[in-house]
DNA sequence: CGATTGCTTGATACCTCTCAACCCAGGTGG
DNA sequence: CCACCTGGGTTGAGAGGTATCAAGCAATCG
């Protein structure tokens, strides 16, 4: 078990991050002391079940955390970005599989001497459970997106999150293939495909190439999201 | 439409410490000074966007916390059991409603009160940190359970994950109505009812009464969880 | 009793999955 | 340069599953 010291002052997350949670450290937060690692596209970072010694941030690119179904399929339980801290875990092992989604620049930890360090340092240690809440915060999000029976509202979901967390806020590049938000968001490519086709056809979105999307009208997509 | 329970009107009780679950007290634990409420059925304990004043752990009874959308439908986000702790906030007001799914005894806690004894007790703070992974793995794996595509793996593994917390493994009995479960499993509950009676006519389950549910073969309920 | 509530069952429409073909851009090699 | 291949994406047709609307049933309650 991790020891985590006073833990508990209300602090302020990035939520709907407009590209800030890159400036978590400077000081007091995570030891400078981390190893920097470059993964290509498509390689795993670390597979479900293997021993958890080592958690990451992400400098640069996007990864994906899922699980792997004995029916072959695959949930895709988040996608992680920059600023991003994944692979914590409470328990010895990984829970989930991590992989990079594009080329990805990335800083390890060694789980054991952060947490040692955590006891000591009020200050990581707050860190270290907001990120802990923000992964939370993200499950029960993504659980709501899921629970939406339409596909066109969990695609409006997803559309609409991706939107925020862009730049301008309607520009959304996407790092992702179309299977990625399919496994994402419980559907199938074709279906993913389609829903975004008819959006583009209502004038809801536009999409000059299948990775470049541009919100046109955002009241629509956030009524879809109801 | 629910009939709303006219008069929340919580009653002090003799500090009966009764099931307390799993997680430890005893020893730098929750401080004993929470009151303990009685809160009737289908009462609600605080509601979506209410300020974060307290937080609760539940003695007795089955609470689910969850969301209104905008489309007139009901996300129920978990079914929080004895010994659960929930409500507990980062940010000023609590992002969901939680409202008794049974008569319910629980003890309300001051936020502030105790994130202070958490700045000063290891143990508490763990405590807590505990509450919050649990509620993290919970999230996930309501994701997982939504992002099955079919009726019958959802209801089967929501079936699973409540026989394992039953008594004997396999005789479960239901706090919340079929439409709490179809809430939370976001189907209808028409579609619940019917994978019942599926599961039931193939000999997976007994449903003896429409709130009792005996697993009769578990290896074909995981299959479905696949 | 009649009314209400929770649950089940039925019929039909609609939506998504499945299987399949096709398109397009990029890469390779003759 | 072009033929060919490949992978990602789109589109089509049909089957299957779930939502919807509706009725029926049992238990509870006034």
């Amino acid at each position: 078990m991790p020891s985590f010291g006073p833990a508990f002052a209300p602090r302020s997350l990035p939520q709907g991050n407009a590209g800030d949670a890159r400036s978590a450290n400077s000081e007091g937060g995570l030891p400078a002391t981390g190893k920097v690692l470059l993964v290509p596209q498509d390689a795993e970072i670390y597979g479900e079940g293997d021993a958890a010694v080592l958690f990451y941030k992400l400098v640069r690119g996007v990864v994906r955390t899922c699980k792997f179904l004995n029916n072959g399929r695959r949930h895709i339980e988040a996608f992680q970005r920059e600023g991003d801290v994944f692979g914590f875990e409470v328990g010895a092992s990984y829970r989930l599989t991590a992989e990079a989604v594009s080329d990805c620049s990335l800083i390890a930890y060694r789980r054991k001497g952060v947490e040692q360090l955590a006891a000591a340092s009020e200050v990581l240690s707050q860190q270290l459970y907001g990120y802990f809440v923000q992964g939370m915060t993200r499950a029960q999000e993504h659980a709501l997106i899921l629970g939406r029976r339409s596909a066109i509202g969990r695609v409006g979901a997803f559309l609409q999150g991706a939107a925020q967390q862009s730049q301008d806020g309607r520009t959304i590049s996407l790092a992702m293939d179309r299977r990625d938000i399919a496994d994402y968001l419980g559907l199938t490519i074709e279906t993913v495909s389609r829903t975004l086709s008819q959006l583009e056809r209502d004038g809801v979105i536009a999409i000059p190439v299948s990775r470049q999307i541009r919100v046109q009208k955002a009241t629509r997509l956030s009524d879809l999201a109801a």
